[in-house]
RNA sequence: GGCCUCAUCGUCUAACGGUUAGGACGCCAGGUUUUCAUCCUGGUAACCGGGGUUCGACUCCCCGUGGGGUCACCA
């Protein structure tokens, strides 16, 4: 049997890193074994449905290259559905949960329950005040035929409950091994509720089964509900798929990573700047090791190493410092060409205009300083315009004025005579400066400092051969001379 | 609190009974360089505690401790 995996959001507007790594381990999983990953719209929540939710989820899969196989997907800006078990989004798949729902209660595993939720909350506090654990009493469980079909009749509201039989449930994790747990501990949980929506336990296996899912890959939260599923399987008489618990992603202080302690969504980390297969190799390794001592990966890499059984089985602090020296790996590979097509939405939204062939310069000579593409914003400025600067720093630190103006009006004086041409190659400005240098006997220091403060204004900054490529012949000499008059 | 689950440097991790416990990020120091970044070299830093099992435990078992998850008509 082929492998088929899936990754089922709820539709609410952004996709959590931590569904990032879901996703991406859903798909090399199916990638890896010529399988297939499907993409299932859990929106059986009226309530935290999100309109233009599932168009906005897709864009983001699309950045991060990790698109289904079957499931719905953006043609033109319209979502339509691919694959042959579909509908896949929950909501479109009504009638199918009634029909499942309907076994259940034929076959005396469900029962129909009127509780309010007024007498639930009231029944909850008791037990928390009791120091029990919160289950559902089975209040309605003893309830008479003909006093349901009455009651039915009259309209009252109710939900269908799972009777969960006695005994134990156990199901073995791919990466946490067997895990068994008393069915006293498992709740008489809600399959239908009142508005006749299932509930996620009753969709996913529905659906799970119905699409031939061979591995559940999901998020640790699900463990303690994961005997639900498999009693549910049980009472269609169907096989479980394997189920694969991931560790959880962590803050800094251990506790779940949250909204409150810094970004999840992963439309934030591409809004700071951050490259989508930076985020993706990233997170790929917060719970998994090839072994080796690689860090970078390329999507092939990944898909040809991944295992599941090596997925580790504790949580993984999400640290940005890592990150941010990833994305800087992945920012220096770029050519100067592809960062400036990536940073120009940065330099828009920050409403700068830099000349198209000035930008890619830039992006030559400042990606090793580049950790993020938001970086771009304000490298940009020293080179757009002369920034204030005090004049001492002209001086480097074994000369002084004196000495700094004599060797700029030097510098001046000699390109104001060599051929444009050198403009053309960085090694080429570096050649002519040097031969001056070398020709009038100086140091390296004396000279270069006070050029590359002249052209950038800086302490710390790109070389002055880069700059004064970077710059043209025009701006250079502009600021070469300008740098002049300050040290008279 | 019940249940489930986890435990190696600050962080991500390697080790699958025998290693000076390895790598990466971070941090520190040095080198290269006109400065910064890159790059190179080196350093800092860990097996939660206690019992077993074993000739021998980071590795296996038990207990403890600590962390996390979950206990909805949310997923």
């Amino acid at each position: 049997m082929s492998v088929r995996t899936r990754f089922a959001p709820s539709p609410t507007g952004f996709l959590h890193v931590g569904g990032l790594r879901t996703a991406l381990y859903n798909y090399l999983l199916a990638r890896q074994q010529s399988g297939t990953y499907i993409l299932r719209v859990e929106d059986t929540d009226r309530e935290r449905f999100v309109p233009g939710a599932v168009e906005s989820l897709l864009r983001m899969f699309e950045r991060v290259n990790l698109l289904p196989d079957e499931g719905p997907r953006l043609v033109d800006g319209i979502v339509e559905q691919f694959g042959d078990v579909g509908p896949y989004v929950q909501s479109e798949r009504l009638p199918i949960y009634a029909e499942h729902a309907r076994r259940l209660l034929d076959a005396g595993a469900a029962y129909v329950c009127f509780c309010s939720s007024e007498r639930l909350d009231g029944l909850r506090k008791q037990q928390e005040i009791a120091k029990l654990s919160t289950k559902y009493d089975r209040h309605c469980l003893g309830l008479s035929g003909e006093e349901v079909l009455r009651r039915l009749a009259g309209g009252e509201s109710h939900v269908l409950r799972l009777r969960v039989p006695e005994g134990k449930t156990s199901f073995d994790d791919v990466i946490r091994g067997n895990i068994t747990i008393d069915n006293s501990e498992v709740d008489d949980q809600v399959l239908i509720k009142s508005d006749g929506f299932p509930t996620y336990h009753m969709a996913v296996v529905v659906d799970d089964h119905l699409m031939k899912i061979t591995h559940v890959i999901r998020g640790e939260e699900w463990i303690s509900s994961t005997p639900k599923h498999v009693i549910l399987y049980r009472l269609f008489g169907w096989d479980a798929p394997l189920f694969a618990h991931l560790p959880l992603l962590l803050n800094a202080d251990k506790s779940k990573l949250s909204k409150r302690q810094g970004d999840v969504a992963v439309e934030d980390y591409l809004a700071k700047g951050y490259l989508p297969e930076a985020l993706v190799n990233f997170v790929a390794l917060l719970g998994f090791n090839p072994k080796g001592d690689q860090e970078i990966y390329t999507m092939e890499e990944l898909i040809s190493l991944f295992d599941l059984s090596k997925v580790n089985v504790s949580g993984a602090v999400f640290d940005q410092a890592k990150l941010n020296w990833m994305n800087g790996q992945y920012v220096m590979k770029k050519t100067a060409a592809e960062l400036v097509v990536l940073v120009r939405p940065f330099l828009d939204t920050a409403g700068k205009t830099v000349d198209a062939a000035l930008l890619q310069k830039i992006c030559a000579i400042e990606k090793t300083r580049m950790e993020r593409l938001t970086d771009i914003v304000e490298i940009v400025d020293a080179y757009v315009s002369m920034p204030a600067f005090d004049s001492a720093i002209l001086v480097w630190k074994k000369a002084d004025a004196a000495d700094s103006r004599a060797n700029l009006v030097g510098v001046r004086d000699h390109l104001s005579t060599v051929d444009e041409s050198i403009w053309n190659e960085i090694a080429m400005v570096e050649t002519s400066i040097k031969g001056y240098i070398e020709a009038k006997g100086l140091s390296n220091g004396n000279v270069l400092w006070p050029t590359r403060v002249a052209l950038s204004g800086r302490a710390a900054s790109p070389g002055p051969f880069e700059l004064a490529w970077a710059l043209g012949k025009d701006e250079t000499m502009r600021r070469l001379e300008s740098a002049i008059t300050r040290l008279a």
